[in-house]
RNA sequence: GGGCCCGUAGCUCAGUCCGGUCAGAGCAGGCGGCUCUUAACCGCAAGAUCGGGGGUUCGAAUCCCUCCGGGCCCGCCA
């Protein structure tokens, strides 16, 4: 740990003294405690320079700042429900224990306080307070008052540091949490049922990207972490659950910006008897719903009214290859060779690998030249069969699926299919995909399509990235900020 | 993988271009004052191997090399 600082020297001899005079500084508990927000209703009857002695009240928290003012003292007090002034004065307390517990309190310490409700001359909602409890010292001096933390690497790596200061960045978690339960009970009342599947997997199917891999003692085999939730969830449809969803994390190999985390929460919902665009209508309902939520939550936030104001109107729909054509200029791209749209994404600026597939090229023209436009909430739909190895096809387009992406201020928020259900052109398709060059790394799911055997019933199936969920949703434009601990590097 | 940028007191920041009272301020903490403040205020004192290591120089927070940590952009990621 960090060598002791002057500062939390002088706090641990606080709280030898506090010990010396019989107290103890780290107490079990606070019954019969109220929120801030409860003292401020009960303010809100009183004029300025009233007090209500008659209904005394008890409240805990984080001490904030603390202003001392002779024989008056006036501290912030911190809790969930908000913030509160703590009014100290001699007149209540006795010159006496006033001075002892000026003398040892600091920004930082969790106390409880009883008191009377007040308002202050100034018209503050204050608690007059008549006994105060030290709950938890804290040694550590809490960031700067007014700036907070600022540093972007301490915010992540000590994240209740961040949170203790910035209420900002607790509102933030608070609504993660609220979206989350609000797409989990809409979920729950369309019928889906929520399942729980292995993290820990013999391979990691369902996406493309580089697994971690780990290592079974007992069964002396490597197992690789999920990248994605889709294969065991439509193993479920075969077995006749017809609505499964799982929330849960998912782990990629891969690099870290601002849009990706290597381990990130996935949302996955696969629905039987019904296809792709019954999951638009879904996808519609779930993101105006979190919308209404969001702004019930914090309804002072103009980014979060933004948002639900965006998410409450119908999606723009565009399809895939229209749209890269129109943005593009570039005409015929559906009948274009491998070695055409090779030169066409080189000249678009990707350096992918000249043997990717026709599938890699569209999707690289499609970055280049439409996703910066996909700003408002859109679906794209119906992509080219190569870009897409679980999707079934086109009932309409020849060489097309059956597929549609979301996104919103330019990144992807999910993507869905009607699912590919016939086990021999899902085999085909995992051997045309390991053909190519990675096939040492994506040894294919063979029990996935034995399940496909028994016979999986038409259906349509979305996976929502959740992280990016909330990023929409609060206007946040990183992704570790709606990650309570995103990796870091070992100190 | 490529490019750009950042790291100075517990926290927020100046100082780096042009090497020489450049170790500075505010908050927090200590001491003293103040019975209505809310980034409280006033006075005094204290607090820093300037991310680590190496080099150039009479002299390095400042210039060079290297390492560590971080950020942003680009690339890669069915």
């Amino acid at each position: 740990m960090t060598a002791e600082s002057p500062l939390e020297r002088e706090r641990r001899d606080k709280v030898a003294r506090w010990r010396a005079e019989g107290k103890e500084p780290y107490p079990w508990s606070f019954p019969h405690r109220v929120g801030t927000d409860v003292v401020r209703d009960a303010c809100a009857r009183l004029r300025p320079g009233e007090d209500d002695m008659a209904h005394p009240l008890r409240v805990a928290g984080r001490l904030r700042a603390i202003r001392v003012h002779g024989r008056t003292a006036f501290a912030d007090l911190d809790d969930l429900a908000g913030s509160l002034q703590l009014f100290f004065r001699v007149d209540e307390l006795g010159e006496e224990a006033f001075q002892a517990w000026i003398r040892d309190l600091d920004p930082g310490d969790i106390v409880g306080a009883q008191g009377a409700p007040a308002v202050s001359r100034r018209g503050e909602p204050s608690l007059l307070v008549t006994e105060l409890t030290l709950l938890a010292k804290a040694i550590a001096p809490p960031p700067e008052k007014f700036h907070g933390l600022q540093d972007v690497e301490e915010r992540i790596r000590r994240r209740y540091v961040d949170l203790l200061a910035s209420p900002e960045s607790r509102d933030r978690f608070r609504l993660r949490s609220a979206l989350v339960a609000e797409a989990r009970e809409f979920l729950h009342a369309e019928g889906f049922l929520e399942v729980e599947t292995p993290v820990l997997l013999p391979i990691a199917g369902g996406a493309a990207a580089q697994p971690f891999v780990t290592r079974s003692n007992y069964l002396d085999e490597e197992l690789q972490l999920r990248i994605a939730l889709e294969l065991p969830l439509k193993r479920l449809l075969v077995g006749g659950l017809e609505r499964v969803f799982e929330i849960g994390k998912c782990f990629r190999n891969e690099d870290l910006d601002s849009t990706h985390s290597p381990e990130f929460t996935m949302l996955e919902a696969y629905w039987a008897y019904a296809d792709y665009t019954d999951m638009r209508r879904l996808i519609e309902g779930l993101y105006a719903r979190l919308g209404r939520r969001a702004r019930e939550v914090a309804p002072e936030n103009a980014k979060i009214a933004a948002a639900a104001e965006a998410f409450g109107r119908p999606f723009a729909t565009v399809d895939f290859l229209d749209e890269l054509e129109r943005r593009s200029g570039i005409t015929g791209l559906g009948t274009k060779g491998r070695d055409e749209l090779r030169e066409l994404a080189r000249a678009a600026g990707s350096t992918v690998p000249a043997d990717s597939s026709v599938g890699v090229f569209l999707d690289k023209l499609f970055e280049h030249y439409v996703e910066p436009h996909l700003t408002e909430p859109t679906f794209v739909l119906d992509h080219p069969t190569a870009t897409t190895p679980l999707a079934k096809h086109h009932r309409a387009k020849p060489g097309r699926v059956e597929r549609f992406e979301f996104f919103y201020r330019s990144y992807e928020l999910g993507n869905a299919y009607s699912e590919l259900n016939d086990p021999d052109e899902q085999e085909r398709r995992f051997r045309e995909q390991l053909s190519g060059r990675a096939a040492e790394q994506y040894a294919f799911d063979q029990d996935f399509v034995e399940a496909l055997r028994y016979g999986l019933p038409p259906c349509t199936g979305v996976g929502i990235g959740v992280d990016r969920m909330v990023m929409a949703l609060t206007g946040t434009p990183s992704i570790k900020e709606v990650i309570l601990f995103p990796q870091a590097r070992s100190a």
